[in-house]
DNA sequence: AACTAGATCAACCGCATATGA
DNA sequence: TTCATATGCGGTTGATCTAGT
């Protein structure tokens, strides 16, 4: 017994809207509002579409102020860093750009931004790997290492840097002020954890900026780079669960639906073989995190430089750079809850979620 | 001019979550 | 508390456009 449909599919058309139906569309919602039933408007209007086609049609084209195209390059930036602090998160990435939708944003991304970054980083491998004979040291020319960030790897930078951020919570916020309330028996489990790890640090700020001078000032960075040693850490950590989730139980908080796939303890870097992903399948795992960690170390020799960009370390993974990017394009993350009200509309559905969502994310985490 | 491949983007689909009875 | 329904979201599809041959 599957799912009752939404609405009488036979009854229903699909496909581009026509002039008409827009019309009918916006000026019905604009005289009536949604009446806050999208399932029974096309009826009051007297659309065959479905509830949820009309939906999607306002919030994607017919509300007031929305943008279609022409992405700046700070919005580029601003997708690139969301995208790779958060992941495919396109409601919150929307939210965090006024007249955008997720939709747009998800097409662009998809269609374009990752292919900017992507390419960048293969050109600047091959110019590398030209340099360097573009061979390997058992003189193979070995197609399964591409010298491209694959799409996988880059997935994998990415869970590397939510774990990352994980160990480092709420990284993402200067504000003490807006740390969520720890549960008292969470507060003594982490107390206990400082013991054990014998950090005089309270865990759950390591890597949170140096408290600044004055609560609300702007951040020169929201993200510490992580250091070779401290990703080899980490997936040591990973390889077991148990004491990883023992060590920082923070781990075990997903940060997205898509991602981590490895806390139960399916983790990406064990023995078993992962799904052949542009060609760096790896039969053995060893293989798999040297390939990996090379591509990592390669990555993280630039310091990743999208958050604290150096001059002398922008040569390859300049994507950023392109995008002007600077310790001052972050700045927007720390104003992250205050934009809620400056992007929020009465017609902006989606940015009602916004940081409520992201908290929901981590209570969901201290929940567990 | 005709064809093809790749790019783009609007729209659909199914799932997860929220909400209310 | 449970269940049914509505909503929101992200992934995917397919029609259309564009550039290259």
């Amino acid at each position: 017994m599957g799912r009752a449909p939404c609405c009488d599919k036979a009854n229903v058309k699909k496909g581009p809207w026509s002039p008409e139906e827009d019309a009918k569309l916006k000026a019905y919602i604009e005289q009536y509002g949604t009446g806050g039933n999208w399932i029974a408007l096309p009826q009051k209007i007297g659309l065959k579409r479905c509830g949820k086609s009309c939906r999607l049609r306002w919030l994607n084209y017919l509300r007031p102020n929305i943008k279609h195209g022409g992405f700046s390059e700070e919005e580029d930036n601003i997708i690139c860093n969301l995208y790779i602090s958060i992941g495919s998160r396109w409601s919150i990435i929307a939210a965090q750009l006024p007249g955008r939708t997720d939709n747009d944003i998800k097409n662009y991304w998809n269609t374009r931004l990752k292919k900017k970054l992507l390419g960048r980083r293969k050109e600047s491998n091959m110019n590398r790997l030209s340099s360097m004979g573009a061979k390997d040291a058992n003189g193979l020319e070995d197609d399964s290492y591409s010298p491209a960030l694959s799409s996988s790897a880059l997935e994998r930078l990415q869970l590397h840097m939510q774990l990352q951020s994980l160990q480092k919570p709420f990284s993402f916020c200067n504000n003490p002020a807006m740390w969520p309330k720890l549960h008292p028996l969470q507060e003594k489990m982490i107390q206990s954890l400082q013991s054990l790890n014998g950090s005089p640090t309270p865990l759950w700020q390591h890597g949170l900026p140096s408290p600044q001078p004055g609560q609300g000032q702007k951040v020169d960075h929201f993200y510490e780079p992580p250091t070779t040693a401290t990703v080899q850490e980490d997936f040591s950590n990973i390889s077991n669960p148990k004491v990883n989730e023992m060590q920082n139980p923070l781990h075990v908080i997903p940060p997205s639906g898509n991602s981590m796939a490895f806390i139960n303890g399916n983790n990406p870097m064990d023995s078993t073989p992962v799904p052949k992903a542009d060609g760096i399948e790896q039969s053995s795992a060893g293989i798999e995190v040297s390939g990996f960690q090379a591509e990592l170390d390669d990555f993280l020799s630039n310091k990743s430089a999208a958050f604290v960009p150096q001059e002398d370390q922008m040569v390859e993974f300049d994507c950023f750079r392109e995008m002007n990017s600077s310790k001052d394009n972050v700045i927007w993350w720390s104003n992250y809850f205050d934009a809620k009200s400056a992007t929020s509309n009465p017609w902006d559905s989606t940015s009602v979620l916004q940081s409520e969502q992201m908290f929901q994310d981590y209570q969901l985490g201290y929940n567990l």
